[in-house]
DNA sequence: GCCGTTTTCGGCCCGACTGTTTTCAGTCG
């Protein structure tokens, strides 16, 4: 079994655990144990089972490594089947409902014997949900609602598709009077690959005039909550939008409370205890403590400090040694994340990276990687034009391109075998290169343009074009776009076969997934990594939102292998040339650096490196 | 279930909002 089937069984008995009550740290364990998984590699995860290390990783336990272990092997998990049987598979759907947890899915099962989302639709319609105790009118009409939308509500939005929705909306709030800082946080802000909403931080002075311009603005469905410093939306396109509102003084607090990860923010939190101090959305304090004087960092202090009986509890069993005031919480209030991460000892960790994989840990010993900026950019590769399935002339394109500010435009329209797309000929890609010859010749651009192609790797390895065709290019992409359903050791062979062969520059999409659409093909993706580094080939990171492939947690370690990538817009029509800005997010995710990246070259640079392939 | 400068037990982040309640539980992020 492999790890993204390991990982979604191991989420799957959280859930199930939840249903049944379960410790709630239980649950978090087996969350936490599949996100691990999902950041290993599937050579990495191999080794460990076999070498009985898995307990090593930070996050998987004894339990969990027998269980993985066992479905690593097997393919099955013998506890994990005895735990579905026990729970109605309706009801983990129905705990996808909004405004139904987990104590109410069990109360709807116990009480009225709800077990499928049909059976619930129908005690809604009878109004039996909303004689139960716990439940009522509102309850059961949020709930029939909830079931009518939630093929939309559910679903996760590109990246893309939320910036252009949080975009005006930032702008909006920027021009309120009142307003002093604002910025989108969450998923959004740390440039995950899609985004399940969009979280807007407001810090002000004056929080109604505010509330009522969001939930009132043009493109919303309905309004979700409303509260004096909180309020959610959902946009017209199926995507949440929530509105929270802090004090100036707050807001670095809840900037990096709400941008996360949660896996990043619990480390945060752990380390701040750990220098005794208590960090939370609100701010850092100290940890209370016997015989401590609460301090606080950032806190004008109208705010009683967070504490609820449950921490007093805890804190008073902590030893005061840990407890005893750091001088931290004696410093001035922080005004940025630069200074909230200084006050836990750290270097700044930019948002990308902020997903609980190792970078705090960098941080503490300054070894986090200065990463690429969109500015580093100079040229762009694989770019499509009318000659195959584009939309723009090579024109049009190149005019865009320059009007970006690029140095280089690479063209790679498709090959032959990609008839579907109106694959280029032999003849015809002779006659593309003359053309583009002559375009650079006529100096009508300051824009040079590279000739290339996307050529199509045949289902048995082989190259659509011969080598000879291959030679006369400036470079050449390689990618797989038939034959998907080839198992996992066919198609890894097919792939590296295509690295192999001369005049090979870069691989185009490894993984072949389009997000929220369509899964990856089964591949070693180690083994192709590895074979990219020994041939010289660059693996492209390719920037349409709708790919952002390769995968940027494969990034960080393929890039200290030696890996060389080339972020790649795969554009399509002139807009599409901006793509290599989502991409440039996606490799900031993925820890990459500019000289990590082949297209933050100048003009000469890549010239000279493309002259020196094969 | 995981973890350990609290090390084999005891802690694990916590507050706003909503709806239902009449002082709070559940959900959500």
């Amino acid at each position: 079994m492999n790890k993204t089937a390991i990982a979604s069984v191991l989420t799957e008995i959280g859930t199930l655990l939840e249903l049944k009550g379960e410790n709630p740290f239980k649950i978090r364990a087996y969350q936490a144990g599949a996100r691990v998984i999902e950041s290993l590699g599937e050579t990495e995860i191999a080794e460990r089972v076999t070498a009985g290390t898995l307990e090593e990783v930070k996050g998987i336990g004894e339990a969990l490594a027998q269980k993985i272990t066992e479905l690593h092997t097997t393919g099955r998990l013998e506890y994990f089947d005895k735990l579905s049987a026990s729970v109605p598979a309706g009801l983990v759907e129905i705990l996808r409902i909004p405004g139904i947890g987990a104590k109410k899915a069990r109360a709807l099962q116990e009480k009225l014997g709800i077990d499928t989302v049909v059976k619930l639709r129908a005690a809604c319609a009878a109004g039996s949900v909303a004689a139960l105790d716990g439940f009522g009118e509102k309850t059961q009409e949020r709930i029939l609602s909830g079931i009518r939308n939630r093929e939309a509500y559910n679903k996760r939005h590109l990246w893309l598709d939320a910036w252009e929705a949080a975009e005006p909306i930032l702008q909006g709030l920027r021009k309120l009077p009142g307003v002093k800082q604002v910025e989108a946080c969450g998923s959004l802000r740390r440039r995950m690959e899609t985004v399940g909403d969009i979280d807007f931080l407001v810090a002000m002075t004056a929080p109604a005039p505010i509330v009522e311009w969001f939930v009132t603005r043009p493109g919303i469905k309905e309004v979700t909550a409303r509260g004096e410093t909180k309020a959610s939306v959902r946009l017209e396109s199926g995507l949440q939008a929530d509105l929270r509102l802090v004090p100036p003084e707050q807001f670095v607090f809840t900037l990096h409370h709400l941008t996360g990860s949660k896996d990043h923010n619990v480390a945060m939190r752990q380390r701040a205890l750990a220098r005794g101090l208590s960090m939370s959305e609100w701010g850092l304090v100290a940890a209370e403590g016997e015989g401590t004087v609460k301090e606080k960092v950032g806190l004008a202090g109208e705010r009683p400090p967070p504490g609820a009986k449950g921490k007093e509890q805890s804190a008073k069993k902590k030893p005061s040694s840990l407890a005893s005031p750091s001088p931290l919480a004696l410093s001035p209030s922080l005004q940025t994340e630069a200074q909230l991460f200084a006050a836990l000892g750290l270097h700044y960790i930019p948002p990308e990276l902020r997903e609980g994989l190792g970078e705090i840990e960098a941080a503490e010993t300054d070894a986090l990687p200065v990463l690429v900026e969109e500015g580093d950019i100079c040229g762009v590769f694989h770019n499509h034009t009318t000659a195959s399935d584009g939309h723009n002339t090579l024109e049009e394109m190149t005019a865009a391109a320059q009007a970006l500010g690029l140095d280089y435009l690479g063209i790679a329209d498709h090959s032959k075998s990609s008839v579907q797309a109106r694959g280029l000929s032999e003849e015809r890609l002779v006659a593309q290169i003359a053309e583009i010859n002559k375009l650079n010749a006529s100096k009508k651009f300051k824009c040079h343009v590279f000739t290339g192609t996307e050529c199509d790797i045949l289902p048995d390895g082989k190259l659509d074009f011969d080598a000879r065709l291959l030679g006369q290019l400036d470079y050449v992409v390689v990618s797989v776009h038939s034959s998907f359903r080839q198992d996992r050791a066919v198609m890894t062979k097919r792939i590296i076969r295509a690295i192999e062969q001369p005049h090979v520059t870069m691989l185009g999409h490894l993984s072949g997934r389009l997000l929220l659409e369509r899964e990856s093909y089964e591949v070693d993706t180690d083994k192709v990594i590895d074979a990219a580094i020994a041939n010289g080939v660059v693996i492209e990171l390719n920037a349409n939102p709708w790919r952002l492939d390769l995968d940027w947690r494969h990034w960080r370690k393929a890039a200290e292998k030696g890996l060389l990538t080339s972020i790649n817009p795969d554009a399509h029509l002139t807009r599409q040339l901006a793509f290599y800005k989502v991409g440039v997010g996606i490799a900031r995710k993925g820890w990459l650096t500019k000289e990590n990246v082949l297209n933050t070259r100048p003009l000469a640079a890549v010239k000279k490196f493309l002259a020196a392939r094969p």
